[in-house]
DNA sequence: CGCAATTTGTAACAATTGTTACAATCTATA
DNA sequence: TATAGATTGTAACAATTGTTACAAATTGCG
């Protein structure tokens, strides 16, 4: 097998490493190496395939105005590079591609991909799991972004965790993490967490939060 | 042709009546009707087929915890519902989804629609098309949520429009559209722009902007 | 042109959040 | 069971945004 981190790639779930092969071997598909610091791509460029990183660490990267550069996000074998953008309607990269180390990618054209995806539907439905399953993260992000406050945000999350309806669920992550999910800094959520407690909203025990008054919580989350 | 409204439908693009027919012809579907306030999936409801309205309109709602409704969005023929979502992993509808008034709904398993799209190409890169446009659509829209300063949005929104290159750039929404994608009230963003205005950043003129201080605008939009 | 509707500018005050710093509490593990 | 590291609680002050209300400017249209 040639690319053995394939296997774990979500793209190709469920295929054993002959059937990767082979499918491969129907296509043209090409390794190209990138030193570190080497582009692979420019925002703005047209992504004209799918770029799967083999091995090393590729990121995104923006560049403003003032030539300042800010780096968006890493992706590391066996994740593919823009994956939700592919086919969209004149797909763009929307950040500078840059390999964080030497790096291998396998880059497959997106006429290719797309005739490997109509010969085996798993990497069909693959590929449509793992842009569904962003498009679902991405919208669940905007949820929260958009709430007003921070009580409303919180107050939206408990009553979307698992138990809310019996009154009492378990928070599954650190005010740190949900402070960066809410895109809000932590002392202003425990502030807002604090508040809600001393109104009655809510009753607080590390974890455990009990929901006391779930009409004062729904008016938090009006929009 | 059964349903002329088809091909007007993003995911039909590039068919021809009798194309459409023929395809359809080769999987299952079925025409269901809802009068005005009929449910047609509940959120959490497991998406189990491609539903794209025929006739009337369709609305997502939620129910809160205390059992208040909100009104998410609509869906109007000859859009698809939860289209981006419909594939994802364990995909549930986010939303009630709701009659607005007597409508048609044209629905297609997903295992069919699968087969649908590995059958025409056509069908594949259309649905590829909207998810993709969809998830770019999603990231940006997040990218402006992400910023903490109503000034850090509008410098990155006008580093972002045709021109900023050249220090000049026509602004193409009114100050209500930008408030509302920016998630912020109209006046806030009237007083951003005013004193980013007052502080040589840029210079308005009305829908035209002259960016002044190119690197004063980039610190703002750092994020 | 003239009028109505839309868009934009502005102000004062309230509410919310950020910032910074430090203390208290919990948790894993040596 | 200590002890370091992580997590949470809290406070004071600055900065930002929301709210509300009204005026000015612009635009579309009869």
């Amino acid at each position: 097998m040639k690319f053995p981190v394939l296997r774990r790639s979500p793209l190709f779930a469920g295929l054993d490493d002959t059937e990767i092969e082979g499918l491969l071997e129907s296509v043209n598909y090409r390794v190209r190496f990138f030193h570190a610091g080497a582009v692979a791509a420019l925002a703005g460029e047209e992504i004209s395939s799918v770029m799967i990183v083999l091995s090393g660490s590729m990121k995104g990267e923006m560049t403003d105005l003032a030539g300042r550069t800010i780096k968006i996000e890493d992706v590391n074998p066996p994740q593919a590079l823009a994956s939700a953008f592919i086919y969209g309607a004149g797909a763009h990269y929307p950040v500078n591609v840059i390999a964080n180390m030497d790096s291998e990618l396998l880059i497959i054209g997106k006429a290719d991909y797309l005739t490997l995806m109509k010969s085996d539907t798993r990497i069909l439905s693959n590929y449509l799991t793992v842009i569904c399953t962003k498009a679902l993260f991405l919208s669940g992000r905007i949820r929260f972004l958009s709430f007003r406050t921070i009580r409303g945000k919180f107050a939206y999350y408990l009553s979307s965790l698992p138990g809310a309806i019996s009154g009492r669920v378990i928070v599954d992550r650190t005010q740190q993490e949900l402070s960066e999910f809410f895109g809000v800094t932590r002392p202003s959520l425990a502030r807002a967490i604090g508040e809600m407690e001393d109104e009655g909203l809510i009753a607080v025990n590390r974890r455990e939060v009990r929901l006391l008054d779930i009409r004062g919580l729904s008016r938090l989350s009006e929009g």
